[in-house]
DNA sequence: CATAATTCCGAGTTAGTTACTCGGAATTAA
DNA sequence: TTAATTCCGAGTAACTAACTCGGAATTATG
């Protein structure tokens, strides 16, 4: 029950355009230094989000990539669903039913599976990059003020 | 975000525990067989819920395992945190804060997999093996009145 | 026009993890 | 005594995660 460094480096690396968005393209070099995320790597999971739709990029010099959406209409769950597939703990409870076993219809413990998927994606359908960006600002005054104080 | 093998059929298994609740012990064998899952790696699971004290066994010829507590009290929670660790999207919100970043107080990724974590945790903390016994009794009373008509 | 900064693409690699298997010792009911 | 069982430690094969690498294509800038 792990999300794997694709899920968790493409949030944050999601949110790093979503703070800069309207600034015109960020560069993945950028990122990577202030995200410590490896190069070559970040650029694998942009790839995947560009090709998804969730950023655009512009090539060439200072080019670089930015959000395709308003933040707010980004969500934490469109992210990871890009870059770990499916949210589902088990096969059998896949969005698309191909993983179903014989005894879908009576099994009790696929049940279980069903009610954790639908609370997993609740939270992260719920969040989205707006929010992200509102929090941190928040944060970030809360600290500014404690060191005032 | 997938659950091992170990804690699918962990909660299988001591589901078909539960329901044979109070009949004596049952062998690795008989559960294997009915669920479908190889002994010699049943045998393993069951190590490991034994030393946590889920189950408790009785050796030699007629013997078997039982469950150590009544169905209500030992839910699905307690049997996936025992095979599979800790339940934790992030190793930085662990229950032990030894993965922490230094910049946690700040980070606004984390918050979000505190959330999923403890999403995750209610979900599975819930639901008791008694629950899901008398869940399936009332699915096979279904069934049999579906039947019926 | 040349150069440097960038994205884009496909492939390769390494280390770790998962999902097992196997052999045999210890225990106990029949 | 035998057969059925748990108990234990080790081994392994396949898969996956988490990257790296080399170079082609594109484009702003001097």
């Amino acid at each position: 029950m792990k999300l794997s460094t694709k899920g968790r480096y493409g949030v944050t690396a999601m949110f790093d355009l979503a703070v800069r968005y309207g600034q015109g393209p960020i560069s993945i070099k950028e990122i990577s230094e202030r995200q410590f995320i490896s190069e070559p790597y970040l650029e694998q999971l942009f790839a995947s989000l560009r090709k998804a739709g969730l950023i655009s990029s512009i090539r060439g010099a200072q080019g670089g990539y930015i959000l395709a959406y308003h933040p707010e209409d980004i969500k934490v769950g469109d992210i990871i669903r890009v870059l770990e597939g499916p949210i589902a703990p088990t096969d059998c409870v896949n969005e698309d039913d191909s993983f179903l076993c014989e005894k879908s219809n009576i099994c009790v413990t696929r049940d279980i599976w069903l009610k954790l998927r639908d609370s997993i994606n609740d939270v992260i359908d719920e969040i989205s990059l707006a929010d992200m960006v509102d929090n941190y600002e928040k944060k970030l005054n809360n600290k500014a003020y404690m060191y005032y104080i």
